[in-house]
DNA sequence: ACCAACCCTTAAACTACATTAAGACTATTT
DNA sequence: AAATAGTCTTAATGTAGTTTAAGGGTTGGT
């Protein structure tokens, strides 16, 4: 399956595209291989692309003044990732993008994001799903921060996430959790003796 | 000042609105008065508004299975408030919305955000900015939730919404911070006497 | 094949914050 | 005007999660 088949098949599962949708979409996409700790996105640039992850997958994070990294998402297979408020408003970003895997990309610059916007009214819809799901799910996730335990939020990644669970290394996971990786070992050897 | 002068004015503010504009946006709002501890949405409901607040102030917050509330977001004057992902969604609402003041407000329903998108298209615009801007708050505040103190998120408060500080009771930040009202008034106190 | 870099775990000492309780003070309702 | 519900603070005790340190295991680069 190519790159283009994956995102048709993608775009299919929220509205279908027809003939001349499609070849707008692919024709603006640009296709990328990235490695292991590669750089979409750093401190301080502007977000300038929407990125369909095809294969591998990616954190976007934030890092304090003492260097320690704050997982705020992270985008596998069928996913999307941008710094969205960075993209829309042009003013430099807070975070990164990294890819946490040898990966398979496509691109889309903001100016071609906006052609499809104005031309083909289609994308406006689908596009603002997509990015309303993006909401929704940053806005679960503060409820849950503030809500629950550490225990409880791994228990949810667990169900929410069980193929990246062996995908990326607990220390990953812990900073998404918003826990250091030596008391997510102890959640999870107190898991296991019970 | 009545309140559509407010919310044209508010509107000038992104992009102008010409006559025929202001009279598609100003023919579809209600004007409410809410007092306080009103809810405009109670979880399990769906929310069927946008909300503009003309004065008064809100809290949009989750509560969890011991009763506890944790408070997402204050809205005030001139700002916008509602449960983005149930409204586009149409799926039954986690959040509740509830005034802690006596409140004005104009609301404008679902259906009629779409028609005003579909046929006057300068409000797709406009509303998406601030839907972007709504986002990019989220995503400030998750990240701040992780990356630092509870002494440096009250710092923060006050900074970015001093006119609220006078108004709320502690009790109100305390759980917008994601502490106890107790520990707040240590850290309160912390302050003064250095 | 080696070295460096990363990763996982355990455990002891520590700290940011929660819980409980109690008293004084302030609004809101009747 | 009294009653009730909400608010702010202090202080003692408790706990979820951090820090530091150390040992062993894995991976990746040359």
């Amino acid at each position: 399956m190519t790159a283009f088949q994956n995102i048709l098949a993608h775009f299919d599962r929220y509205i279908p595209l027809d003939e001349t949708e499609k070849q707008a979409l692919t024709s603006r996409l640009t296709e990328r291989r990235v490695k292991r700790k590669q750089y979409l996105l750093q401190e301080g640039d502007v977000c300038k692309h929407f990125t369909y992850v095809v294969a591998g997958c990616f954190k976007m994070y934030g890092v304090d003044k003492s260097g320690t990294e704050y997982n705020l998402v992270f985008a596998a297979e069928d996913d999307w990732v941008a710094d969205i408020a960075s993209l829309h408003k042009e003013l430099p970003s807070k975070l990164f993008i990294e890819a946490v895997e040898a990966s398979t990309i496509l691109q889309i610059s903001k100016g071609d994001l906006w052609y499809l916007y104005t031309n083909h009214p289609k994308f406006n819809r689908t596009f603002r799903v997509i990015i309303e799901d993006k909401y929704t799910e940053l806005q679960n996730r503060l409820l849950q921060t503030y809500s629950s335990t550490a225990h409880e939020r791994y228990e949810q990644f667990l169900s929410q996430y069980p193929n990246l669970t062996n995908r990326l290394p607990n220390t990953q996971i812990a900073s998404y959790l918003g826990i250091t990786p030596e008391f997510l070992s102890k959640i999870r050897n107190e898991r296991l003796t019970k």
